[in-house]
DNA sequence: TTTCTTGTTGATCGCACGATCAACAATGCT
DNA sequence: AGCATTGTTGATCGTGCGATCAACAAGAAA
């Protein structure tokens, strides 16, 4: 007999309503997807009127847009400071390769691979698209020019081979996403093909076991 | 002053008006992709009245995997049937990478990407999805066999290897789709990225010029 | 010609979306 | 205490979606 818990939000700052609105958006779309990113939803998460997530969002399109930059940023970040603490750069790029296929981030390749069709209507969501995936270009490029000057590697264009490493990254795990199951050695493998890349030895690129 | 051209749609048997439907649906898919296949728009199409459309087809959802997997399962066909005029497993592995990369099937590769995230909201075109997936994969995996069997390439799990080279195919062209432009050499790198797979010489999937 | 079958229409329901805005009320200031 | 500021509400508009179904009319059968 209690009442009915719908009270009215309590008054807080722009700036702490703004923040809570970005986290709510950030939630729903790493477990709902970018699709399920609209005002009603984000306004039921954080508890508030849905006429108040559009006092903070110009426009939907807008908040899937930096939704998604915010998300897939943090990653690339996340998976960039790990490289640092690697010898050289067969084992950075090994390390790469097989961090990025661990299955520990379903939700973000999901989050990829959504964004690609939704940018096709979106203009701010394409553009934002292409400015992470510029990012992560970079991360696999610098890898790449590394080993071409240690003499680990032997690429005449770092920059379409990096293209390239992360097309199969993105394709495996949205591979992943849809056949989760039954495949095995997908870090081998796919080290196997990125020697062949890079013109590295067979298996200098493989992982140490038990980190 | 010609009367306005909504006259009533001229009476047709169930067959020929279900295959219109089917193909129209065929050719929205692949002009304004899945998300476009709608009641209102279908009918739009062939120039009938909405509620006709839902009477030939049970459910939208329906009509969107048949769609998808008309589509696709056409596409497996078509390059399947190039590869038995190749010599070898070589020259057929190479063809098919070089095929699945030239950029003239960009609009079945959006198909794909889309298909991949509407799959988590309907059941039925994700069992598309996954059945198309299949074929493809087995499509690969015969091709790595018969490098075997020859001696050509050194493979322990072909199934494997087929569905590592099938992901990564799939992400260098949903990668196109959206970064069109800049990059070159495609094909010439995936080759590389195969031969090291497959344990082929490098060089060995070059593929012949001027075909 | 008349009757019957059936392909076809279009209004309609319920729902969800983004966006807008007048009204409201909590808070801080005087 | 009274007032002004401003964070917040919720109804509302227009659009588009899938689905449903009574009514209609074209063509075949009698």
């Amino acid at each position: 007999m209690s009442s009915t818990p719908e009270k009215r939000a309590l008054r807080k700052s722009p700036a702490e309503r703004s923040a809570e609105i970005l986290e709510a958006a950030r939630e729903i779309a790493l477990e709902e997807g970018l699709t399920a990113l609209t005002l009603r939803n984000v306004a039921a998460r954080v508890g508030v009127a849905s006429g108040l997530v559009a006092h903070y969002q110009p426009t939907m399109d807008t908040l899937v847009s930096s939704t998604f930059a915010t998300i897939v940023a943090a990653e690339t970040q996340e998976v960039a400071g790990l490289l640092s603490q690697q010898p050289g750069p067969p084992e950075r790029l090994g390390l790469l390769v097989e961090t990025l296929l661990d299955n520990s981030r379903l939700d973000v390749t999901a989050i990829w691979v959504e964004a690609w069709t939704l940018g096709r209507r979106n203009e701010a969501l394409a553009a934002s698209v292409r400015e992470q995936m510029d990012a992560w270009q970079k991360v696999f490029q610098g890898v790449v020019e590394d080993g071409n000057a240690s003499g680990d590697f032997n690429v005449s264009d770092a920059a379409a081979v990096a293209w390239q490493i992360l097309g199969m990254v993105d394709g495996l795990n949205a591979q992943a996403l849809v056949r989760w199951n039954g495949i095995t050695d997908r870090g081998t493998h796919l080290a196997h093909a990125v020697e062949g890349m890079v013109g590295a030895a067979r298996g200098s690129l493989a992982t140490t076991p038990g980190v």
